[in-house]
DNA sequence: CATAATGTATTAATCATATAATACACCTAA
DNA sequence: TTAGGTGTATTATATGATTAATACATTATG
């Protein structure tokens, strides 16, 4: 339960986006059990109803189902969990690429820099 | 002087780097006259103290002075203009790469996504 | 000289976010 | 049965960043 909470973004904001990377790489399944809102809370050091809230906007969108008195889990809907990698995909890419295309940079020479800057990451996971 | 402001990011920030992308395309020649920071912000439609403070930040970066009474310039200081555009870059590429690799995906696949995405958008340019 | 424009500084107000403190209804499990 | 753990909701407070309002000193320029 390691988060690097930065502090540009909303804390609750974090939280959904670190379960949501969670989902894109298969670590957790569909209808699997997530902490508890007062666990989670516990466990980043942040206020119970900032943990709700993150639990609240996974809820409207679908992530997660909450049954009474039981800690939400994951929902079995596998077109909507299918959808969140490509959504992080698609999100990460759309941001990188308007933010440099002021630049008038040519796409070979940006293609390499993330090439070289994305595999040379690949150390880091070794 | 078309400046989409986003609510993400502190406005003098976003005019920080609105002068930097400018700077960074060969817009803004080392030694020429920028508004000043009356002019500005009625040119931006924002407070004359986020265009000081914005200004204020470019002169501790270096890439503008001012002398008394006179509306701030681009540095002559060739060296430090030259790295505003390496600096765009990678802060983007470091930004891109740090978001996409929690989620695993294959570097040929992410080249191809931004590959595909950059060169829609050069249609806009045209 | 004097008006107006410049940069600069100080203080106040605003705003979103996060946290805090409680409370409530429900249910599980000992 | 009951003690403790669920999710949920409400209200208040704190905090930090940002923006706004205002004032000040300087100097170019007509």
């Amino acid at each position: 339960m390691n988060v690097n909470f930065n502090n540009r973004d909303p804390v609750y904001l974090q939280i959904v986006r670190y379960f949501k990377e969670k989902i894109a790489v298969g670590e957790l399944m569909p209808g699997e059990e997530i902490p508890s809102r007062r666990e989670l809370a516990n466990r980043m050091k942040v206020n119970p109803n900032t943990a709700q809230r993150a639990y609240k906007e996974m809820e409207e969108q679908g992530l997660i189902y909450t049954e009474k008195n039981h800690p939400s889990k994951i929902t079995t809907d596998r077109k909507t969990l299918g959808k969140v990698r490509d959504e992080l995909l698609v999100e990460a890419v759309d941001m990188f690429v308007t933010s440099v295309r002021s630049i008038n940079v040519p796409v070979e020479e940006l293609l390499d820099l993330v090439r070289v800057k994305y595999t040379a990451n690949d150390d880091k996971e070794a």
